[in-house]
DNA sequence: CTCTTGGTTCGACTTTTTTGGAACAAGCCC
DNA sequence: GGGCTTGTTCCAAAAAAGTCGAACCAAGAG
């Protein structure tokens, strides 16, 4: 019962899974698995209530971005690399190497 | 006066750059204008009506994906492929590159 | 069985996006 | 000046996303 559904790449429009990067919470859950390879659910951004954290990555799992293994009450959450390297080559690593426009102040009127 | 503004990259946030390809009218544009190297913005998507086509010209733009020439009344877009690539090493390619879902049927129970 | 823990789902609300009609602006031609 | 073509801006309405409390569920501990 505890398995939880995934969607095959091949089904996944790029777009979905753009879409589904394109937050900066997502990204940013995205990048802490990225280093560490499998994260307890719970581990990520806890600042949040836990309902945004679970609408976020159900999100990103529903863009077949991540993949969910069921331990006991726990959810243990790492990145469908391989697959998704397969079907959007070098997609992911583009994003994740991306760097930030180093907090830029308000910027008033150079 | 007609001169258009844009980003500097080094402004933008990837998420922008993600979010502004998530969406499928633009990620068409993005494709056509992609193979072609420059486009009157009258030639994308003649399906939609101008100010929703002006609407999505007018996002890419400001996430820095597009560049637009003004010539008369006419604006010439094109994509900002060599300062994105610097930028954002890779992800254009990778977005342009992506295949798309061979328009599932409903994929009734297989 | 009860309590706690880790997470999901529901429902409501807020914020963003998307969409497109209508009015407007600018360049071009006669 | 008019009239035509290109495209933008304004505005409002509709749809989609994000946020999060509260209720709920399943697994483990005692």
């Amino acid at each position: 019962m505890g398995e939880v559904t995934e969607p095959a790449l091949a089904d996944v429009p790029v777009t979905a899974v753009l879409q589904a990067l394109a937050d900066p919470t997502r990204l940013r859950m995205v990048r802490t698995i990225a280093d560490g390879g499998e994260r307890l659910c719970g581990m990520l951004e806890e600042q949040l209530p836990k309902a945004t954290r679970s609408h976020h990555l159900k999100v990103l799992r529903e863009a077949g971005v991540t993949h969910t293994r069921v331990v006991g009450t726990g959810r243990y959450v790492s990145l469908r690399r391989e697959e998704l390297d397969r079907h959007f080559p070098g997609l992911l690593p583009a994003v994740l190497t991306a760097a930030e426009p180093a907090a830029a102040e308000k910027r008033a009127a150079v």
